[in-house]
RNA sequence: GUCCCAGUAGCUCAGCUGGAUAGAGCAACGGCCUUCUAAGCCGUCGGUCGGGGGUUCGAAUCCCUCCUGGGACGCCA
């Protein structure tokens, strides 16, 4: 438990008795005491609505109650200085400072575990996302796909969930075909000969790169091969270069999975027959029209859905509902998928085929990744799916680099729009939100290599003498950084990484604000030995925040 | 037509599990470098929280309705 944990846990016990003492709730009961860090500092380091949240079973004015329950209260044994009632009858508690050098204490001790809670108790949490078919390079979307997954798993991690990252290859199917086909007209073309693309073929210019190398490798004797056999080998030529070239754009943005899972393996396992006879079992499928159906209706779809078409082929549900029962088998307590949002009109269908399957549809949350618009120039950057001209994920690494992009791909809630300015991205100046961040861990580091030039021993341990912390400058400064632990847990049960964005900015904030006010070297080394510790603490915090968000931390800028 | 997301300061967005005078960055304006990085700090200006109704001691937040923008509605994936 963090420091701040621990001091509102007294200070809840000593309203708990409070509230016993005055009689207000009938005997046994309970009260839930909320406690918040109030936005305005002149309400104190903790307030509480419970005078207010008590008027109805008390049915007593709020602030009648907040008086009675401050006359009982035990201020010494909560560390409280002194206890004010205010506005519409919350309760401003101005506390004891100590917690707040405790909060530096707990940072240094704990380094790059400081933050960590035990929020998520080891339950085990899997987290799908990118997800993106083997069929051309990552583009925009799935970068911040990439980026928002990974966040979100590193902050469950570090809320103490279990995590397994995971990302399913579509390498089955139509779209598989179509890349095949593809590259056999772009290495005919290659050839000289005349080859359409196909209706729903890929037009990037990979394809076109992979059509060329082939004719330069292999001449014309690709022709030669029986249509079966040719058809293989460029599915199997396209499949492994597109998923290498996925693996080494993810690798490079610093999102590794732990599993990737094949989609071919579920027809060669069996688990799509399976699944089929779990649905028939269950009385869930039907014939009609030549086709296969499954009944989602009864559970809010908006129509019924085909599972195996007239021509006996599947679509793309059955597979992937064979995927997500396969998950709920691997016995992981929630299941997140991240999906673009030109498929939010998927998640219906799924959560009817899995609770047609009899598994619980609460277990699987899928958040929507909202579009993203690109701004360069002023303009809204263009493209075309057609043509294959599209922003790729390696693009934006090239031109944006990984840190930026990364920052801003997570800095916005999840299911907002995001414009996502380049050049803003791009900027050396103060308008670059990444640069804020980094700027600070930097100062300190920078702080640091000063004090050991002028021969400034800096604490490695958590040994100093913290009593000169004592300004309110440094106190602003530690309530941000003592909230760090509950930013985490929050960012986790809300499933939101961008709550860790704005943490760090705003801790960023508080820290280049304190470092205009206070010297840190200075005359006096108990002064300024106190003053490297805290500085030791955020650097930790500082560290700590950026990793979970993927972004470096850098020493010197 | 149905469904999803969004509508908060000039711009981009937080806040939305109901709480105090609705916050931040940018832009605009005005200050701060003899001292640990000015990629920084301090201040000023700026809002009928899309409109209307309801629930509540209390609504940006919950409910209903309407308007606007984006997206999805295939025996494609």
């Amino acid at each position: 438990m963090s420091a701040l944990e621990q001091q509102k846990e007294k200070v809840k016990a000593a309203f708990a008795e409070a509230v016993r003492k005055t009689g207000l709730l009938p005997a046994g009961e309970h009260a839930d005491i909320a406690l918040e860090v109030p936005k305005e500092k002149t309400h104190g380091d903790l307030a509480t609505n419970i005078a207010m949240q008590l008027t109805r079973v008390a049915k007593k004015p709020p602030r009648a109650i907040a008086e009675a329950l401050t006359a009982e209260l035990d201020l010494a044994s909560a560390g409280i200085e002194r206890a004010e009632i205010a506005g519409p009858g919350f309760i401003n508690l101005f506390l004891d400072k100590s917690f707040l050098r405790d909060i530096v204490r707990e940072a240094i001790n704990q380094g790059e575990r400081y933050g960590r809670t035990n929020a998520g108790a080891g339950k085990r949490v899997q987290v799908e996302f990118v997800s993106a078919n083997p069929t051309g390079s990552l583009h925009l979307g799935h970068a911040r796909g990439a980026a928002v997954g990974d966040a979100l798993c590193n902050v469950l991690d570090f809320a103490g969930y279990e995590v397994q990252r995971e990302y399913y290859i579509n390498d089955a199917g139509n779209q598989i075909a179509n890349l095949a086909k593809s590259i056999e007209a772009r290495y005919r073309q290659a050839l000289g000969k005349e080859a359409d693309m196909p209706e729903d073929g890929y037009f990037g210019e990979d394809i076109v790169q992979f059509g060329r190398v082939l004719a330069e490798e292999k001449g014309g004797s690709l022709l030669s091969l029986p249509d079966e056999e040719r058809f293989s080998f460029f599915r199997a030529y396209g499949l492994e270069r597109e998923l290498d070239k996925i693996k080494r754009d993810l690798e490079r943005f610093r999102v590794r999975f732990d599993n990737w899972y094949s989609e071919t393996s579920l027809y060669e396992s069996g688990k799509i027959d399976e699944a089929l006879a779990q649905l028939r079992k269950n009385g869930h499928v039907y014939e009609q029209e030549g086709a296969l159906w499954l009944r989602t209706t009864p559970m809010g779809d908006d129509k019924d859905r085909v599972l195996i078409k007239n021509d006996g082929s599947y679509t793309y549900l059955l597979p992937d509902l064979a995927y997500h029962l396969d998950k709920y088998r691997r016995g992981f307590d929630r299941m997140i998928n991240i999906w673009g949002a030109d498929h939010h009109g998927y998640v219906p269908r799924m959560k009817a085929a899995m609770e047609a399957l009899g598994e619980d549809p609460g277990k699987l949350t899928v958040l929507i990744s909202q579009m993203v618009s690109l701004y360069q120039g002023g303009e809204k950057v263009k493209m075309s799916k057609r043509t294959g001209k599209a922003v790729t994920m390696e693009d934006l690494m090239d031109e944006v680099g990984v840190d930026a992009t990364r920052y801003f791909f997570t800095m916005r809630s999840t299911d907002s729009h995001l414009d996502f300015d380049m050049d803003l991205a791009v900027s050396q100046s103060n308008e670059n939100p990444v640069y804020y961040v980094q700027y600070a861990h930097a100062r300190i580091c920078s702080i640091f290599r000063q004090a050991a030039e002028n021969g400034v021993s800096v604490p490695a341990g958590a040994d100093a003498d913290l009593s000169p912390l004592s300004s309110e400058a440094t106190y602003d400064l530690l309530r941000k950084m003592g909230e760090f632990s509950e930013e985490v847990a929050d960012a986790a049960l809300a499933l939101a990484p961008h709550k860790i964005v704005r943490y760090a900015y705003e801790l960023a904030s508080e820290f280049h604000s304190y470092y205009k006010a206070e010297r840190i070297l200075t005359d006096n080394p108990k002064e300024s030995q106190a003053k490297l510790s805290l500085l030791l603490a955020l650097r930790h915090t500082f560290a700590n925040a950026l990793r979970l968000i993927g972004v470096s931390a850098p020493e010197r800028m």
